[in-house]
DNA sequence: ATTATCTATAGATCTATAGATAATGC
DNA sequence: ATTATCTATAGATCTATAGATAATGC
């Protein structure tokens, strides 16, 4: 075969093969040859839609991760909701491909969690958080969401009991009653962990913030 | 030469060669023959040390992340800032070797903020932090501090004009006021924000709290 | 003429094992 | 006998390029 009358390869079937395999496979099991047989074409062929190797996997990167709609919001007290929302839509995307995680470590898309700051600076302003403290929600929510969920991806999918590993409640009687104590999953624990962040950057600042409460009470910060 | 009369590897001195190769020449240069030749050994030779390749990465990921001397501690209301300081130290060590931030994420032992947890809770405990709050507070240092520090490692060492790229006055008025509001370099940005998640968590708590201000003065939540 | 495939292959690795060899330490 | 090196090498890749070939679309 030489040139087919269709097109045998698009850059959109060459991703998506892409994923499968890293999914079911493993990272260390894709390759050009492993993706251009799971495609069913030849590895040289793909050089025709991608210049090389890295090409893939970057393109790979930005379909996993961008594929989060951004939730609607409206500024007002409540703004923490909203980057709550934004983080947690992250995680799925890319707990739902785990073994793509080190590929997203390595190609981040530098705007990967805030699709224009700009308008998130907006947003931020017209919700009465102040200027100076801006930059540390936009660059904390970046850092703190893709590192939470690579690091999570990197483990097991846990349970309740996985949280941590061998407890041993003789030795550690102090840890097993936090453990005990504990209300909440892995992904409770990671809302809460970007809900907790944002309340807290803004600790000192006399702002009406609302508190998202499980009993969903609205509740103002005193501080 | 056959067996020498003194061992010329030591599974510490491959290690410090690995960890040398990664720093200068990136991770995808190391290799077996490639850490034998900076040792002065032949490749198979590592075998009579480590079982595998994987077990050198894996000693390796130990050695960069374990550095970290434990931070002096008493219980009491400035406890957030035993964890910053925590953090902080691995921070450090971490960015002394960017290169290897992807071993880290693949190997990163369980444990490795905080050594053993069981004290760590002893010491919340007698800091008055509730219990319900402990796993949450331990389950997020580690995932915040290791994934936030992992994110920063593979970007460019940064500068506080580089925190976010490309920012345009004219068509991002916004953010550009936000920049110039920001005082923080990143590495201030990073510890502000395991602060600000520690205070986040207590939030809703009636307990003393520290505020530690570069100023230096302390202040109670009023929360 | 351009496009999209193919075949063939250069060239460079790499990981890991088998088996030889000589020093060591009991 | 055990230990710590070596040489030799199996075996398996991989990435990327060169050049042939036939379909397409102007």
């Amino acid at each position: 075969m030489a040139r087919p009358s269709k097109p045998l390869i698009s850059r959109a079937a060459a991703v998506a093969a892409s994923i499968e395999i890293i999914d079911s496979e493993g990272l260390d099991a894709f390759s050009l040859p492993r993706l251009a047989k799971h495609i069913g074409v030849r590895a040289p062929s793909l050089y025709h839609h991608f210049s090389d190797k890295s090409e893939i996997l970057e393109a790979v990167a930005r379909q996993i991760a961008g594929a989060g709609n951004l939730p609607r919001r409206k500024p007002g007290p409540d703004w923490p909701e909203f980057f709550v929302t934004l983080s947690m839509n992250l995680r799925r995307s890319i707990l739902k491909h785990r073994n793509a995680a080190p590929i997203l470590l390595q190609y981040l898309p530098r705007d990967l969690l805030i699709g224009t700051y700009e308008d998130t600076a907006r947003f931020l302003e017209e919700s009465g958080v102040p200027a100076h403290l801006h930059v540390q929600i936009l660059d904390g929510m970046e850092r703190l969401t893709l590192g939470a969920v690579l690091t999570e991806a990197m483990r097991k999918p846990s349970t309740k009991s996985t949280i941590f590993p061998n407890v041993d409640p003789e030795s550690q009687p102090l840890l097993s009653k936090a453990l005990g104590a504990n209300e909440m999953t892995s992904r409770q624990l990671f809302e809460e962990m970007i809900r907790s962040f944002l309340h807290g950057v803004v600790r000192n600042e006399n702002i009406a913030i609302t508190e998202a409460a499980p009993s969903g009470n609205v509740k103002l910060s005193a501080n």
